[in-house]
DNA sequence: GATCGCATGTAACGGGTTACATGATTGT
DNA sequence: ACAATCATGTAACCCGTTACATGCGATC
């Protein structure tokens, strides 16, 4: 007799973006759900993000396929919590699924959807339009620099972790710089003609 | 007696993301629903994408709004084929919807996330893993680069959609550019390591 | 005669967002 | 007392993708 599940396994038993995503926190340290929807908004947030309502049923659907574990706590809150720790096959999975090639992206823009009307626009309207957009991205910038900085102030451990979380970094302020510099350039040429 | 209609009109009175690049395709030239899913494969495609069973539907909503107009033409294919014109309205919301900031992106890139896990790889398969995302970026450049040389060949009319189209397809080069250097010296740091 | 391109639609499904629901503990 | 934070879940809805469905004209 099937036992009725209130959530919906991996029918190819391959778990979707969103499992990789928290195998590879869980990869890192063991967290409850709660502290990994927060992770999602904040660290891991900046490539991929999720809703808690999201989150919980993948949970389920991962321990389901024995990739995590989870242990009932009681911690504050109402109902118990689980705290969830990646198993020896979910850090296969998870090392298996960082090496293959990423699948081509449909790479939604609404920045550039938008630039594709402008012509439309009248040229200073235009103008204050993308000098609003490139202010938007040296705000994005100027964060992803005090970040860094953040992690130049503990240094010290040098985790192998480490190494990784800096690059993203990196590669997140080098494509800013050069969106910012495209900015500089475009806004130069309507000046110019 | 409300008519059933077959589709869901827009409740707030305005059109999705889709909508808006459909208009943007129509305030350049009129357009069949098969011509216009065509376009969005290949020219806008680089920044937004729908198939064709999206398109439909949404161009019908549209049409409903009156921000396009329809006329049945009789084409090669079984049925009538309906082709679509902006109306000034259409102009109006379209221009308007172009200089509104974007909402912030949840910006879900996979290749950053799988980076995100690449430290528990073995250091050979990392790299190797890096250098073949490497050669994806070079492989879009490069065709970037191609569509720009179409670009320089039929000069001579420099009407004024042309310099946006060249505007948002530098930006794309200038994005990936930044994005093989950020590759360069990610793998000069583990070489060196 | 088979396959490809033209041409338009509907249906099923999965992922993601927003809203609904509940309730304890801690700080103002 | 009230609000915020902790903590976990379900339900409704929208958007996007894949598959199903149909059928004409032209090329191979």
């Amino acid at each position: 007799m099937a036992v009725a599940k209130r959530f919906r396994a991996y029918a190819d038993a391959m778990p979707s973006t969103l499992g990789f995503a928290l195998l590879g926190l869980l990869a890192r340290k063991p967290r409850t759900g709660y502290e990994l929807s927060r992770a999602m908004k904040k660290p891991v947030g900046y490539f991929w993000s999720a809703g808690h309502s999201q989150i919980y049923p993948e949970l389920a659907r991962l321990e389901d396929a024995k990739l995590i574990r989870g242990k009932d706590e009681h911690g504050p809150g109402p109902r118990q919590n689980r705290r969830y720790t990646i198993s020896a096959s979910g850090r296969r999975a998870l090392a298996a699924w960082a090496t293959e090639p990423a699948p081509p992206q449909p790479a939604r823009n609404e920045e550039l959807l938008k630039l594709y009307s402008l012509w439309l626009v009248d040229p200073d309207r235009a103008r204050e339009t993308l000098a609003g957009q490139r202010e938007q991205h040296r705000h994005t910038l100027a964060q992803y620099e005090v970040m860094e900085q953040g992690f130049d102030e503990d240094d010290g451990e040098s985790s192998p972790t480490r190494f990784f979380d800096r690059a993203s970094l990196r590669r997140g302020m080098a494509g800013e710089r050069a969106i910012i510099k495209w900015f500089d350039g475009l806004l130069a040429d309507l000046d110019a003609r």
